[in-house]
DNA sequence: TAAAGTTGCCAACAAGCGTTGACCAACACA
DNA sequence: TGTGTTGGTCAACGCTTGTTGGCAACTTTA
């Protein structure tokens, strides 16, 4: 029996992160549908059955490829005021360091459980982050998702759909641009007027600029309301 | 002979627009390659055969079910200080009222073809909007991409992965908080300063407290520094 | 040395995919 | 009434997918 301490290291460690490894590029480079098993099993020069052997099926291998830590800084350690920019630069180095993140949100966008994990990640680690600096706790969710959804943002904008000027823009000058408006989700107060017209944008509503309320847009849009449903898992 | 003006109706035509509609809703649901031709030609009750005549392949379908004017406010028609409060409101709105966004979204993550069209709405019809109101011309595109940033990311948060914060957010929460960002990438300068660490973050770097400048991370990253090559289309 | 266990390759399966072409019914126009 | 065009179904193709089980080679244990 090999039945040992589960420390031991086995002669198999190296295929199966070398299957990892080529798992983790695939999925970043092509999403979770298109990264197919055949073509890890070739990256990693195996046999596509040894991944079955190894995670089970393509579900475990995605989790065993997405198991993620932002290895966020320590809050309190540093001063309050800056940690926008903190938060930016560091987010940043983990998007270019490894193509986890990347494979993560690609693989999110079509498949629940990934979707599920992204969700986890920014809430069980960003959450206590956004928990200690904010100033209501029962804000730090919302404010977590509001700077979840700038930096997720940039990364689709820089990382995913690339966008030429996105691309272009130095590092420093991206998390001068992100930083205050992290800043400002972590610890700044809803200051902005909140425009009063709802969902239901009337047509017909005079337009006839109102002078500190927020004027509607111009053009309006033909009535053609229908719910954005996005059902992601269809039986 | 048929061959009449283009615009004479066809006994076809609501054929084609039911194999529109349940396109834009399996690609917004499902994205590119789990919408399959199947499953849309049995949401709109007919052969898939029917959605080859028609659309000629896969690809082309997507063309036309993803076919969008953004429809952006006209531009000097309204204060420019308002300009990030309509522009958060109108993309809510264009966000909400049809599914095509959504399924752009979703299918420009895995497609190129898709991705190309996303990256051409916001240069094209985005861009313009940018270069009518930032102060320099020349800073447009990269204000654009910024605003871009953030409309995108809290559509991926809201509509997309479906963080529970930020689908529950009221929608005038929502441009409270993002119109006073976008208003700041669209005419605001660039003021933040600038740190002056470069990509590769040392960790041996002392740590101890920098007045101004904005201080590194605690915890630092090992220095597995790995080019983050997101190619898409693969041979 | 013999038995047991591990590592890996090979061939194949069933299912689903995009796509094609043959074929039929209804309509339009002469 | 006959004829050509259009709208649509059906069955199948070639291919790729995730997944499985059998079998050979090697390593460890007894």
């Amino acid at each position: 029996m090999m039945t040992e301490a589960p420390g031991a290291p086995r002669r198999s460690d190296a295929t199966k992160a070398a299957i990892l490894e080529a798992a983790r590029e695939r999925f970043a480079a092509d999403g979770y549908e298109r990264a197919t098993i055949r073509a890890i099993a070739r990256d990693a020069g195996i046999d596509p059955s040894m991944v079955m052997r190894y995670y089970g099926n393509k579900e475990g291998l995605f989790a065993a490829a997405s198991e993620f830590d932002l290895r966020l800084p320590e809050l309190g350690a540093l001063p309050a005021r800056h940690a926008g920019a903190v938060l930016v630069t560091h987010f940043l180095d983990r998007w270019e360091q490894d193509e986890v993140l990347t494979a993560l949100l690609r693989a999110a966008v079509t498949n629940e459980a990934a979707a599920e994990r992204a969700r986890a990640i920014f809430r069980d680690q960003l959450g206590p982050v956004a928990l200690a600096l904010c100033p209501d706790p029962a804000e730090a969710p919302r404010r977590a998702a509001l700077i979840s959804s700038q930096i997720l943002g940039m990364a689709m904008a820089r990382y995913v759909l690339r966008f030429p000027p996105a691309v272009e823009m130095p590092r420093d000058e991206v998390v001068s641009w992100l930083a205050p408006t992290v800043q400002r989700y972590l610890t700044e107060p809803c200051t902005e007027a909140r425009p009063q017209s709802r969902s239901e944008a009337g047509q017909g509503a005079g337009q006839e600029a109102g002078e500190e309320a927020v004027p509607d847009a111009g053009p309006g849009t033909p009535p053609t309301a229908q719910t954005a449903r996005a059902t992601q898992g269809r039986p």
